[in-house]
DNA sequence: AACTATTTATAAGA
DNA sequence: TTCTTATAAATAGTT
C-alpha cells in the first residue's frame, strides 16, 4: 500500500528503516486497537524499535493481560503434557505461595471454630489437645507478663521511697541551714548595733 | 477499506462480529509479522477473542519480551518514580500475597503458643478468648459426632434385628410346609395301599 | 471460503 | 518530523 511494492526483507537503509517503522508502528496499533473496539476482543501488543525504545497499547490493563495469557498457556501445557519444570517464574510461584496461603487459611479458620464439619473425629481430637495446650501457655505468659508488672511497680514504689528519703533528709539540711543563717543575721545585726551605739 | 465505512464501535450483530474478528485478526498478526522482518523490530502480540480463545504473535520468545516489558517499565517507574498506584502487575500481587501470608502466619503462630512474648496484656486476652470459645465448639463438634455415630449403630442394630425377626419367621414357615408336605406324602401312600388292597 | 468495490495504509516524494 | 499523493493492501458486504 504504497507507491511500490514491498518485499518483505529487512530494509537495509537505514533511515527509509525508521520511517517504515514510525509509520507501520502507529497503524499496528491503530489496528490493534480497532479490534478491540470493533470485536470486544482483548489484546496487548508490545513493540520494541530497533534501538530499543518501547511501544505498547493494551486493551485493558497489560498484566492482567499477560497473566491470563500466561494461565492459558499453563492449562495447556499442563493439558498437552506434564512438565511442571517451569517454576522458575514469578507467576509459578505465585501460584504456589496462593495455595499455601489458602491451605494456611483453612488452618486458621478451624482455629477460629469455623468449618469443624469437615474435620474427622482424629482431627477434632488433635485440634482440642492443640488448644488446651495453647491456653495453657497463653495463661502462663499472663501470669507471667502480671508478675513481671508487679515486680516493675515494686521496683518503682522502692524507688520513690528511696527518693522520698532522700528529699525528706535535704529539706532538713536545707531547715538546719536556713536556721544558721538567721542566726549569723541575728549576729550581723548586733555587731552593727554595738558600732553606733 | 472495504465496501463501507467502518463505524468505530462493537458490531453487535454477532455472525459479523465473529468474521470481522477474523479478518482482522490475521491482518494484525501478519502486520505485525511485517514490520519486525522490515525494520528490525521486536513485537509481541496477544489477542483474546471475546469468547476467550488465544492468539498469539511474537518476534522472538514472548516470554523474553514480556520480561524486557516489565525490565523497562520497572526502569520508567524508578525513573520518574512516584507513581505508586502500578500495583496491577503480578509481582506486585506476589508481594502483596507475600506480606498477607506472613502476617496469617504469625498469627498461626500465636494459635500454636509461639512467640506469645509478643503480645500485649489486651492480645493475650483476647487470644484467650477465642481459645476458649474454638475449644467449647469443638468439643460440641465433638459430641455432636459421637451422638451421630451412635444414632448410625442404633439404626444398624434395629435393621439387624428386623432382618433377623424376618428370618426367623421365613423359617418358620419352611419347616411348617416342610411338615405339610410330609403329610401329605404320608396320605398318598394310605391312598396307593387302600388301592392295592 | 471467494469475490470485489471501496476504504485504508503507507512508500516515496516534498 | 509532517504533509501529500499515488498506489498497494486490507477488508466490508456480498455471493
Amino acid at each position: 500500500m504504497g507507491r511500490g511494492r514491498v518485499v518483505l526483507e529487512r530494509i537495509e537503509n537505514k533511515i527509509n528503516r525508521q520511517v517504515t517503522f514510525s509509520k507501520r508502528r502507529s497503524g499496528l496499533l491503530k489496528k490493534a486497537f480497532e479490534l478491540c473496539v470493533l470485536c470486544d476482543a482483548e489484546v496487548a501488543l508490545i513493540i520494541f524499535s530497533s534501538r530499543g525504545k518501547l511501544f505498547q497499547y493494551s486493551s485493558t490493563d497489560i498484566s492482567k493481560i499477560i497473566e491470563r495469557y500466561r494461565q492459558c498457556r499453563y492449562n495447556k501445557l499442563q493439558a498437552a503434557n506434564s512438565f511442571g519444570h517451569e517454576s522458575q517464574n514469578i507467576y509459578q510461584e505465585y501460584l504456589k505461595l496462593k495455595g499455601k496461603y489458602e491451605s494456611l487459611d483453612r488452618r486458621q479458620r478451624h482455629f477460629h471454630g469455623e468449618e469443624l464439619e469437615a474435620l474427622s473425629m482424629k482431627e477434632l481430637q488433635s485440634l482440642e489437645e492443640q488448644l488446651e495446650s495453647t491456653l495453657a501457655q497463653v495463661r502462663q505468659q499472663q501470669t507471667k507478663k502480671l508478675l513481671s508488672r508487679a515486680e516493675e511497680l515494686r521496683e518503682k514504689v522502692h524507688n520513690l521511697e528511696e527518693l522520698n528519703k532522700k528529699l525528706e533528709s535535704k529539706r532538713m539540711d536545707e531547715f538546719s541551714n536556713l536556721v544558721a543563717d538567721k542566726n549569723s543575721h541575728i549576729q550581723l545585726h548586733a555587731i552593727q548595733a554595738n558600732h553606733f551605739e
